[in-house]
This record gives C-alpha cells, sequence and structure tokens, in this order.
RNA sequence: GGACCGCUAGCUCAAUGGUAGAGCAACGGACUCUUAAUCCGUAGGUUGAAGGUUCAAGUCCUUCGCGGUUCACCA
C-alpha cells in the first residue's frame, strides 16, 4: 500500500468534508441542462433566470475573492465564475477547496464576461463527486499511448477529439442500421458461443460449459447461422457484432471487432456491390457531410460508382501477363523477382495469392471492388456462372485495407459438403488446428431443406471507422483494445 | 514470434559516462473579469525491474517487463 502523495492530500479532504456533515458522493443531482444546450441557446436566458448544470472542473482560476472554473460535461465545456458577493465567504471558502477532476452542479444566471465569453455567475454550487486522483496536465493533456488505452477514461476526460471519434462510430453504426432497416433487413442475434465455429479461417478462442460439460468457440464469424435463417425464411437480414478471432494484434487487427454481416435473398454479389456502396456513401455522408475523407493523406472519394476490377485482371495488368497460363516454375520465378520468400511446397494459388496481395492490394487506394475470386480461397461461395475456376465474390479494398467481403452465397448442398471436404484435405495437409476439420453437419442439413439464391456482405467496423475518423490504428477506434494484464503495486 | 524505437515527478518533457531539472498539477501566501491567469514561497524521484562494466551509470552491456511501429501469422 503505497500511495501518490497527491492522492493522500485528497483522500484527507475527503474525510474533511465527511466530518463537517457533507456527504461528496450524494445521490441526486437536478441537472436542468447540458452545457452544450446553455451555449447554443444562451440568448433565451436573461441575467435573472436561474438554470442549473453540472459537470468535471477542468480548468480554475483562483483569486482572493473570485474564482473562474471551466467545468465539462458530456455536450460541452463552459466557464463558471463564483465571486464571494453572490456566495458569501463560507460556501466562497468551501469553492476554494475543489479541486480539478471534481464534479459540481451548479445554480446561476448566465452571462458575458468583458472579453465576451458566455459564463455562469454561480450563486449555489454542490459536489456531487469528490476526484481523489489528479488529472493530467491542462495544457498537453495525456499522451502516453500506453495509459491511453489502460484508462481510456482518462483519455475521455481529457482528449476531445478521442470523444469525438467515438460518438461518430456511434453515428456510423446508426446510419447503417437505419439504412438497412429502410430496406427491410431484419437485425438478428445470433450465438457468440458456438459448438463448431465456421464461417470463415482463424483460429477461435476456447471456452468451457461447465454444465453441459463441452468446449464451445467463441464465433468467428456469424455467417453459418445467418444463412440458417435464410433458410428458415427470414429474406433479409442482418448482424452488427463481435466477432473473436485468435490471431496476432496489429493495427489492422484486435481479437474482437466489431462486423455487419448481411444476406439478402434472391440478390447476388452485384447487388452486394450497391448496397455496400450505398452504406460507405451514407456513412461519410453523416460523419464528414462530404462524399470524400482524407486518410492517410490521400483523398479518397467515396461516392458511388466505386471501381471495378476482377482478380486476375488487376493482377495481369500488374504483371503484365495472363498469371493463370504462367506454368509452376513461371510462377515461382515471378515471385522471386517481386521479393516474396517461397515457403516449401507452396500451392500455385498460394503464389498467386502473394502476388495479389504484394502487387496490387498496396495499389488499390481509392475503392476498388476486386471481384470474381479463385476458387481455392472461398469454400463458402457460388462458383462463377461463366467460369468454374472463379467464384462470385468480392472484396472491397480501399486505402489498400480489405473494408467489405462478399459472395453469391453457395446453396447448393451437395457442392457445399464437397467444398468443406477439399477445404479438410487442405487442412490435413498444412496441419493447422484440428479443430478446423469438423464440418457443421447442421449447417448442411439446414441447406437440404433449401437456401433461397442470396447475395452476402460483410463489412468491418471497426475499419469503416477508422477510414472515417482519419484513425490510423484500430486501437484508436475501439473504447477498450486488447492489451496484456497490467500489475498493480500502488493499491 | 523476429527486427527496430520508447519507458525519467501525477502529466508533458529536459539532462557529453561526472551533484537528476523545468513547466503544469499539488501545498502555503497575495490578488473581485480570469482565459495555458499572474506574482512570492514550499514540497515532490528506487530514472520500468534485476544483474553487469566503470573511480563514477538516467546515459554503456545482458536478461526480463510493458507499450509503439513493422514483418510474420491472419485463405
Amino acid at each position: 500500500m503505497k500511495r501518490n502523495p497527491l492522492i493522500e492530500q485528497r483522500i484527507e479532504k475527503v474525510k474533511e468534508l465527511k466530518d463537517a456533515g457533507v456527504n461528496p458522493y450524494p445521490y441526486k443531482f437536478f441537472k436542468q441542462y447540458d452545457i452544450k444546450y446553455l451555449l447554443d441557446n444562451f440568448e433565451q436566458f436573461n441575467e435573472t433566470t436561474q438554470i442549473s448544470t453540472a459537470g468535471r472542473i477542468m480548468f480554475m482560476r483562483l483569486m482572493g475573492k473570485a474564482t473562474f472554473m471551466h467545468i465539462a460535461d458530456a455536450s460541452a465545456k463552459m466557464q463558471i465564475y463564483c465571486r464571494v458577493n453572490e456566495l458569501g465567504k463560507e460556501i466562497f471558502e468551501q469553492i476554494k477547496k475543489l479541486d480539478i477532476g471534481d464534479i459540481i452542479g451548479v445554480t446561476g444566471v448566465l452571462f458575458k464576461t468583458h472579453s465576451n465569453e458566455k459564463t455562469i455567475l454561480v450563486n449555489k454550487f454542490e459536489l456531487l463527486s469528490k476526484s481523489i486522483r489528479p488529472l493530467p496536465e491542462k495544457f498537453h493533456g495525456l499522451k502516453d499511448t500506453e495509459t491511453r488505452y489502460r484508462q481510456r477514461y482518462v483519455d475521455l476526460i481529457m482528449n476531445d477529439k478521442v470523444k469525438e471519434l467515438f460518438y461518430n462510430r456511434s453515428k456510423i453504426i446508426e446510419t447503417i442500421r437505419k439504412f438497412l432497416n429502410s430496406k427491410n433487413f431484419l437485425e438478428v442475434e445470433t450465438p457468440m458461443m458456438q459448438t463448431i465455429p465456421g464461417g470463415a479461417a482463424a483460429r477461435p478462442f476456447i471456452t468451457h460449459h461447465n454444465t453441459l460439460d463441452m468446449d464451445l468457440y467463441l464465433r468467428i464469424a456469424p455467417e453459418l447461422y445467418l444463412k440458417r435463417l435464410l433458410v428458415g425464411g427470414f429474406e433479409k437480414v442482418y448482424e452488427i457484432n463481435r466477432n473473436f478471432r485468435n490471431e496476432g494484434i496489429s493495427t489492422k487487427h484486435n481479437p474482437e471487432f466489431t462486423m455487419l454481416e448481411l444476406y439478402s435473398a434472391y440478390d447476388d454479389y452485384f447487388d452486394m456491390m450497391n448496397i455496400c456502396e450505398q452504406i460507405f456513401h451514407e456513412a461519410t455522408k453523416v460523419v464528414n457531410n462530404s462524399d470524400d475523407v482524407i486518410y492517410q493523406g490521400n483523398n479518397i472519394s467515396l461516392k458511388p460508382p466505386f471501381g471495378r476490377q476482377t482478380y486476375f485482371g488487376a493482377l495481369d495488368k500488374a504483371l503484365n501477363t495472363d498469371t493463370r497460363k504462367l506454368s509452376e516454375t513461371e510462377l515461382k520465378e515471378c515471385c522471386k523477382k517481386n521479393h516474396i520468400e517461397l515457403s516449401a511446397n507452396m500451392s500455385r494459388i498460394e503464389m498467386i495469392n502473394e502476388l495479389f496481395e504484394k502487387l496490387v492490394e498496396p495499389t488499390l487506394i481509392q475503392p476498388t471492388f476486386i471481384y470474381d475470386y479463385p476458387i481455392e480461397l472461398s469454400p463458402l461461395t457460388k462458383a462463377h456462372r461463366s467460369d468454374n475456376r472463379l467464384v462470385e465474390r468480392f472484396e472491397l479494398y480501399v486505402a489498400a485495407t480489405e473494408l467489405a467481403n462478399a459472395y453469391s452465397e453457395l446453396n447448393d448442398p451437395l457442392e457445399q459438403y464437397n467444398r468443406f471436404l477439399e477445404q479438410q484435405k487442405i487442412k490435413e495437409q498444412t496441419k493447422t488446428d484440428e479443430i478446423f476439420d469438423k464440418i457443421d453437419f447442421d449447417f448442411l442439413r439446414a441447406l437440404e431443406y433449401g437456401m433461397p439464391p442470396a447475395g452476402g456482405l460483410g463489412i468491418g467496423i471497426d475499419r469503416l471507422v477508422m477510414l472515417l475518423t482519419g484513425a490510423e490504428s484500430i486501437r484508436e477506434v475501439i473504447l477498450f483494445p486488447q492489451l496484456r494484464y497490467e500489475e498493480f503495486d500502488d493499491f
């Protein structure tokens, strides 16, 4: 138990308050107005109208018999003015004992200072919560990334831009919901804990249910459950929720991340392109009030229609050849030329994909749908209607990052079974975890009842928020990003 | 997991291998229109941790911890 002396001082103050019969943590305060409302509607109040509001003290400028403070609430911050004339000596002394960080309620009238700043002249105040831990410095704020992520609450107190970002995140998701609801999509919730983690290829987190005595997996995707709902007769469904992938952490990856997945019966992947474009466009209009967004120095236009290139069209252009006609040796040479490390028994398709990631992805700055993927990469996608080496799939790239993924969904149960078996074979060869080998037979059974033709679309919400808010790291758009366990030795 | 960078007072930052400092915050005092208020004074440190080299280590070396960037992984 070694406490910071600054905290010890404040704990002393709390004791003094309690001894004087003041509850430093009272139950209720009638907060009549948000601060932003007072600022925006300043003119409607005259200098005798009593108003009340509440907030956290962020600045204090104490003088002998008068004090200016800034208090901040969720909406804005505002100056308050306390004067011994209005409050009397005793109350004014109490005001002087307040600390930066304390949450107070104030009652008073509005006026403008000589420098024209909208201010509350306080005639009554109440301590609503005593802060015993000092806030960061008022001018430079909190900069340390580790503290910002670990103690997001302090980050939010100190950095208005962070608060604004999370308001925008909420607005983006709200916009998506409104848009989809207006198109008759039904929002649903499907299991986070699954017995067979499917719908993507990623290592899952494992947990255990005691009563059932069985292992469960946190979902890596909701896909297979949402498709079951198409079988059940819902024609347009979506889910915005967390996926969990037990993979590396980076500026673009958090172990739990938010995904929008939607499915629309009787549509194909081209329809998904349209919906995808509209969602991106609506969201950027709401957040940035514009069709454009500046991301990492690039001016990016999110006005539909987005660019469209086929997977091999883009790759052939980059390589200046017909990639599919290259022999295995030629492919290997091509990889070497482009500084791609070749691991032992790398398949053709793996080399092709490496080339794509290395040569094409970094060039995709403006929104671009890359479509018609090689069939080997997509076990849940319908084969291309006119080329059986391809599937009807697209990924949306913006700023060299994958932001969305969509298919004409495979609904042929026999074909789906074969594709699962193919995947199983590949997994066996590459010797990844055995859990991937499990085939979801209930999903196949559902398909056997008949799933309507459908388009499906997934959008990485965190990455969309990054794009629209200019965030360089996914941790900036997740309130509490995953960090290592922190040891406490000062409590 | 690899490479590189960082970790100094509550916060933001200084300190050629040679006595650990400043601003803000805190504490005491002055001040009834301040705006990062001002003025006078006081206190505050196991320099992320543990070893090592050295007459001498915040600084150099090793290991470890935490964070960041990047690569790998993530079809």
